[in-house]
RNA sequence: CGGAGUGUGGUGUAACGGCUAACAUGCUCGCUUUGGGAGCGAGUGACUCCGGGUUCGAAUCCCGGCACUCCGACCA
């Protein structure tokens, strides 16, 4: 893309009102917009990034069996006083909507109620059993105070998968699954050093659920580390009881603050009971379906990659999920010769198959390379007449700063395109295990 | 929901109760410049969040509302 042609702006300053440095920096690098309090819209550049991580989560869900669904944000009242959860003392986070017929619906702040009853018409029988629906999905959730911009919304975009098995030990078959899912996940947004794995409460089917938290300042969970077990414990089980159960010990145990990126819980009969989701079993008996949530936010991970990755001058997208793998810089501005060789490489790459913005707007350099910074793709080309005369194409890497001078042709060569699925093997073998 | 704070051109700031609401930035035009937000000039752009009140006079003081931010509580 031209980065002429891009609608949106980088700005020097944040709207005084934007304290949280992903808002900050996503506003200004021109990733998103604010609406109001909780509540974004995402523009070009936002939506790419937001795109990027979407699909690896779709990558993993479906390598674990992950089938994706897109379900209705407005929600019957109805389902959801099957379960004693339409109440607004029992669930207070719902907005309500009244239609003009006076009748009042909700907006989804989840999908247990509306997916398990949806199922109902699907699920008969053991051979109809596991089953994986997931969605990306705005979600609506009226919290007393939204904060840390993308961080807790209002409306928000979340990954919601909800697993259906016949037995409890068919469901931990795929809950640990969902742990590795869940990791492959973080480890390729480049949060994999940072997050752990952390017990957490679990409600009345399961001991503990589990959540996945980054290491954060910016958090607002405290969890306790153990570095070398890579696993963590939620403040609110941290009990001397707990480390022992975990088999870890006090002295190890760091204090932390975390954001919470994931969570998945184990949901029993919680759901499927009160709503009728029932299966016939081999041995002709009909029993209720086991169920499971699993929940992952493509806009706070999205956030807490900007509080994590990156520096004073910007944010640094790990590649896989910058909007672009290149950004070129085309120092040519009174140069025909430059501009028009700049727009050959932009055109070159973007045959193999490289995802390409390239700043041809006619400003000075000091601008495009502050704005590059900002906007953080982590490979950025400069071409100007410098590198021209010597046929070598200066390449910076945003993460390091590192800057090589190397022959244009080699490194055009060199560049190969993302496959479009690039699970790693290591991962693979794990599921296939 | 308790507490605190803030609302002034698109953005960031200034202005004792008193002249035509100032400065920077942005944007437009011209010239200059071209490897780290460069320079000169000319323009553009604000019913000072909304509604009342006090006053000869309100961006400024008072009351009400709304919005936003922060701390806390909350976060199936």
């Amino acid at each position: 893309m031209r980065q002429s042609s891009l609608f949106t702006k980088t700005r020097k300053e944040a709207p005084k009102d934007e304290v949280s440095k992903n808002a900050s920096l996503l506003i200004r690098g021109g990733f998103v917009h604010k609406e109001a309090a909780g509540v974004y819209s995402f523009l070009p550049l936002g939506l790419r990034v937001l795109e990027k991580i979407s699909n690896i989560i779709r990558e993993e869900m479906d390598a674990i069996g992950g089938q994706e669904i897109l379900m209705s944000s407005l929600q019957d009242k109805n389902i959801w006083e099957t379960t004693n959860r339409w109440d607004d003392s029992v669930v207070d986070v719902w907005f309500k909507t009244t239609l003009k017929s006076g009748a009042v619906m909700g907006l989804g702040f989840t999908h247990e109620e509306p997916l398990t009853r949806l199922m109902t018409n699907h699920i008969n029988s053991y051979k109809d059993l596991p089953v994986y629906p997931y969605q990306i999905q705005n979600k609506f959730r009226n919290e007393v105070r939204a904060k840390s911009g993308v961080m807790r919304g209002r409306e928000f975009i979340m990954k919601d998968l909800y697993s259906f098995s016949r037995t409890n030990e068919e469901h931990n078959e795929f809950y640990e699954k969902s742990k590795i899912a869940y990791m492959n996940v973080f480890d390729r947004v480049g949060l994999g050093g940072t997050t752990y794995i952390t017990f957490a409460s679990g409600g009345v089917f399961a001991k503990y659920s589990h959540e996945f938290q980054t290491i954060s300042d910016a958090g607002e969970d405290i969890i306790y580390v153990d570095e070398d077990k890579k696993i963590a414990i939620n403040e609110e089980v941290y009990t001397d009881k707990v480390i022992s159960d975990l088999g870890l010990s006090k002295e190890s145990l760091i204090e932390k603050k975390s954001i919470e990126v994931g969570n998945i819980f184990s949901l029993g009969t919680k759901f499927s009971e009160p709503l009728g989701l029932n299966y016939v079993d081999e041995d002709g008996k009909t029993k209720p379906v086991v169920m499971g949530s699993y929940g992952l936010g493509p806009t706070r991970v999205m956030g807490t990659i900007v509080e994590s990755l990156s520096d004073e001058k910007g944010i640094v997208w790990p590649k896989s999920v910058s909007p672009f793998d290149v950004h070129i810089i085309d120092l040519g501005n009174k140069n025909e010769e430059v501009k028009k060789h700049a727009e050959e490489v932009y055109q070159e790459l973007k045959s193999k198959g490289v995802s390409v913005l390239l700043d041809d707007r006619n400003t000075g350099a000091g601008e495009k390379f502050a704005d590059s910074d900002l906007i953080g793709i982590p490979t950025r080309i400069v071409i100007s007449e410098k590198t021209m005369q010597a046929g070598n194409v200066e390449v910076k890497y945003r993460s390091s700063g590192e800057t090589v001078m190397i022959s244009e042709r080699e490194y055009i060569d060199g560049l190969v395109a993302e496959p479009a699925n690039n699970l790693s093997a290591i991962n693979r073998n794990k599921l296939a295990g």
